[in-house]
DNA sequence: TTGAAAGCGGTACCAT
DNA sequence: ATGGTACCGCTTTCAA
């Protein structure tokens, strides 16, 4: 079924019957309408391909993210997801497996079909990010790319919180469990850390995990009594969940005899003891994201913007007052 | 950059251009490597739109899931990403909210650029899926529709195991925390649980939850002890996992009071204690619901088959003998 | 082995 | 308010 069977149906040129659709205020009520009614019984329905190839405009977006499987980004995808149906826009989704290189291919492949790019923490070189924001609408996510749209999750403040409220439960000595140093996350949090620490008169070590994974949490819990603290925040809930598993393997009671404190809470409540983490995030920061874009899309001359995600802390189990443990 | 530009700088005309990337076998081959250069050179890549347009191929295909969220989905995911990389084509993402209604939008809105779509656990009627699979390439993962390419994960055999483990360690009596009665994951475990209990002769009690979550898990426990069952086979590992939780809060333990099993294997160790849970599928699915896909793409003369992946008992460590609780 | 030209299905400018 | 028509960028007969 193509616009021209529809037109021939209903009597009138392929224009009106292409207008029918895209400029109906054009045309006389009772056309439109008849127009449409053919339509529906014929069973058409534009042709994208057709339609992108004249204008130029596909109503589709790409969203790329490093690792679908951590639990940061599925909410954060679900909210692009369903903000995007309402604008009728389509999504590519993309899984770079964390590698720059990989990114790159998948931006060259999409870049055609799509009318913008939301990349979620990317690993590409800045000078691409920029490059490509400079051709197509993009809105970067946890990356702070100056002169390019980005939305970034403000888990910094959390985390002071949360070296704040340590330190005021009597901990002298904490530890930052960090994540990959080559993202933007790991060193806002972990500048938010030491600074916090530094203000409140505590010590604070860090323990290099490189990727955040539940097993390099819970391995990591040997070095971390040894370095004599007695609360950890860590790069993500996924690390905290392990050394959450660390703690119980040893025989050590968390929070009594230790403190943890996860960010990004997307765990929720579902770790044993509920896990004290920095919260909001994920979802919100796609749906900025988002939004971003599709105003963005609407008129590429808005002046690039930073946008901060507020993340606080959520109190829930796994904090409690400092307790030595043996050394 | 267009053909076009290509064929002027090359100096040859556009159908020869064109070949030069659909079909080199048909041009000299310093021709090819003339046109190929000159397309380097001025940054040209073709029209995705223009040669979907020209062939009614377009290289895309559509991957519509309930919900990313759930976590076994992003494997499954990730594996068709990968897959689809691989075999040159990008993956629009649909999430359905695990509505119907939402899925028959997202597949209506999609089917005109994708050569091909896989629904994963899809809850349309099995009429939609049909029409739908008669008009374009199509494979299902984990809804046994007839007529249909299909996918489905064989968790059955997985919990058969459990249930004979579970009697074979002296459990008497039984429950099954079931999932979303409408799916057909859930009707298969269900039968599977009962089924095997019969012919243990062991006892077992369903008991219904509707949406799998962790707080239904959490909640269900005091009615599951109130069943005198000792141990529960779950619908999936969410649920499980809530029920580790709630034995917790009542002060009882894991396995030495209650022994659980879950389903699917997506939360791997990441519990306490870690649990036995029928593993293998939301990965392995995803990649067998592609290459099906693929090759429905390259020849839909293909005969509709029902593919079954195997999926077995991981023993872990959230089972052990009966040992009756107080009642 | 290469070129000319007719589409593929719409859109949008220019007329009327 | 409606129609005629030239593209959009590429593929693919048909000829040479």
């Amino acid at each position: 079924m193509t616009l021209a069977d529809v037109a021939r149906a209903a009597g009138v040129s392929e224009s009106t019957a292409s207008r029918a659709f895209t400029r109906p205020d054009l045309i006389r009520d009772d056309t439109v309408e008849r127009i449409k009614r053919f339509a529906a019984e014929l069973g058409y329905s534009v042709d994208p391909h057709a339609r992108a190839l004249s204008t130029g405009r596909t109503q589709n977006i790409a969203l790329i993210v490093p690792d679908i499987a951590n639990p940061f980004f599925p909410p954060l995808v679900r909210e692009v997801e369903s903000g995007a149906e309402q604008a009728d826009f389509a999504v590519f989704l993309g899984d770079s497996d964390e590698r720059a290189s990989r990114e790159k291919v998948l931006v060259d492949r999409l870049s055609r079909q799509v009318d913008g790019f939301i990349l979620a923490s990317p690993r590409m070189p800045e000078e691409q990010i920029r490059e490509l924001a400079a051709r197509t609408p993009t809105v970067v996510i946890n990356r702070d790319v100056e002169g390019v749209h980005r939305v970034l999750v403000d888990a910094a403040t959390g985390v002071r919180e949360a070296v704040d409220l340590l330190a005021a439960m009597g901990h002298t000595s904490i530890a930052y469990l960090a994540g990959p140093a080559e993202t933007w996350a790991d060193q806002e949090r972990r500048a938010a850390v030491l600074g916090a620490a530094e203000a409140a008169g505590v010590r604070a070590g860090v323990i290099e995990l490189g990727r955040p994974s539940y097993e390099a949490g819970r391995e990591c819990v040997g070095s971390l009594i040894a370095t004599g603290a007695t609360a950890a925040v860590a790069f993500d809930d996924v690390i905290a969940h392990g050394v959450l598993a660390g703690f119980s393997l040893v025989g050590l009671n968390v929070p009594a005899d230790f403190s943890v404190v996860g960010c990004d809470d997307v765990l929720a409540a579902t770790t044993l003891p509920a896990l004290t983490t920095v919260s909001g995030g994920s979802a919100a920061s796609g749906a900025e994201a988002l939004s971003t874009l599709l105003a963005l899309i609407d008129d590429s001359a808005t002046a690039p913007e930073r946008t901060a995600i507020d993340a606080h802390l959520v109190h829930r189990a796994s904090v409690a007052p400092a307790r030595h443990i043996r050394r």
